[in-house]
DNA sequence: TGTACATCAGTGAACGCGCGTTCACTGATGTAC
DNA sequence: TGTACATCAGTGAACGCGCGTTCACTGATGTAC
């Protein structure tokens, strides 16, 4: 039985490449993704700087890891979220889960939904990533039942809905439900994150919240006080 | 009558000026705002590195008064749309001016609205342009009648409204429209610019669309109930 | 009108710094007989 | 069990580069008498 254990070298491998992603992080949040140096790291951890690729190529692979395990990050606390109970406040809840995950590391934030890194392209496999999310949050937007009126936008999305592959069944309405849970929860996000809110005196909380109420109207509108909000009524 | 007549070198000053944060814009187009090199500005003006610090005190307030002028061509742009007719359709063409002016240099919308750089804190008077923005906005949102529903984020602006000093007798309705103009927007574009778009198959200017006809509907929403709300509703 | 002086744009050298990355090398750790 | 060898982590020096910024200096332009 030598099958896939580890030898002790591939574990401390693994070890200090987790340690490295840990500093880059620290480093992220303190001057940002553009300013992530290598050298910085490496003497951060009391290792001489060219040590450092012993364990990644160069820089990119090193933001490109980052990148990877910050929308891995997201998807699993998407899946973890339907997992606990998927159809009441789906929606509510996955919000909630974007709007932690958002805060508890803003540059996290920032490196996935913010100003795209001058060079930097994604590598593919994020982008699959990206769908398993797409995926979970068509779930939750997916309801049976009246798919009477015709918008717009709704007939645009039933004619291009590659994105929304893995419900090629999915109403229109769903599919637009999905865009704009995604659209309208990333401005609250990132004006917030931003800091375009602070001074005004507003809690951006609470226009978050109230976008999520909104949201049980977007198909057709509705009344003002949907379930959804009673039932996220013990957030702050 | 020596009077306000600018001299030839406070002309040539200003041209110079000029031109250096043109060449700043086109770099910061091909890299992004942090990798600003005055050096690099100054070599693609044919001039030494430190000829610049005639025009510039350091790197910093070059990049101060870029975003002055960013914040100063939106505030423009949304004072001269105000000016063509307020009204009705006010909204739609608020929105459309700001896509236009996002769209139309991705590089400066990201330097105002997107993640913020590291060590760079704004300026006091880029607040006071900001404001300048929102009272234009104001002026749009601020429709006559309905003031009847009370709904839990508006009562919260009720009661934080210092953002809004320039309309103090604006309805909470009203605040709230101009926040969830601003917030819905800035996410569809923030998506869009940052490319979460691509690939996907959509035309973002229709989600963007779609976002606009639907704060007709903000305020105080018709009162049929969505099939999203029923199914939120049937299993709580 | 011309002459003397002050102002200011721009240069080139220099300082100190940190970056990513390569290379030849030393030592420790694991592996095979 | 010990010995011989291969693997691999980490070092220190070095390369080439570009950055922001200062400084003393040259020349041209404007100003005052």
């Amino acid at each position: 039985m030598t099958g896939s254990t580890k030898s002790p070298r591939e574990r401390y491998r693994e070890q200090v490449r987790e340690e490295v992603k840990e500093k880059a992080w620290q480093q992220i949040a303190g001057s940002g993704a553009s300013a992530l140096s290598l050298n910085a790291i490496a003497k951060q951890m009391g290792m001489s700087g060219p040590a450092l690729y012993r364990y990644f190529a160069n820089r990119d692979e090193l933001i490109t890891e980052l990148v990877r395990d910050a929308y891995r990050s997201l998807a699993d606390a998407f899946i973890a979220s339907a997992d606990g109970g998927a159809g009441r406040t789906g929606l509510a809840r996955l919000a909630q889960v974007l709007r932690r995950w958002a805060l508890e590391d803003p540059h996290r934030y920032f490196l996935v939904y913010g100003t795209p890194v001058p060079g930097y392209h994604a590598p593919p496999d994020v982008t699959e990533t990206a769908s398993e999310m797409m995926s979970v949050l068509l779930d939750a937007c997916a309801t049976p039942g009246t798919e009477s009126r015709s918008h717009a936008f709704e007939e645009h999305l039933a004619a291009h809905r590659a994105w929304a592959g893995s419900h090629p069944d999915a109403p229109p309405s769903a599919l637009r439900l999905a865009l704009t849970f995604w659209s309208r929860l990333h401005g609250v996000l990132s004006l917030e994150l931003a800091g375009h809110f602070t001074g005004m005196g507003l809690d951006p909380a609470l226009l978050y919240q109230a976008e999520v109420d909104a949201l049980g109207g977007v198909p057709s509108p509705g009344p003002d006080q949907s379930p959804v909000t009673l039932a996220l009524a013990d957030n702050s």
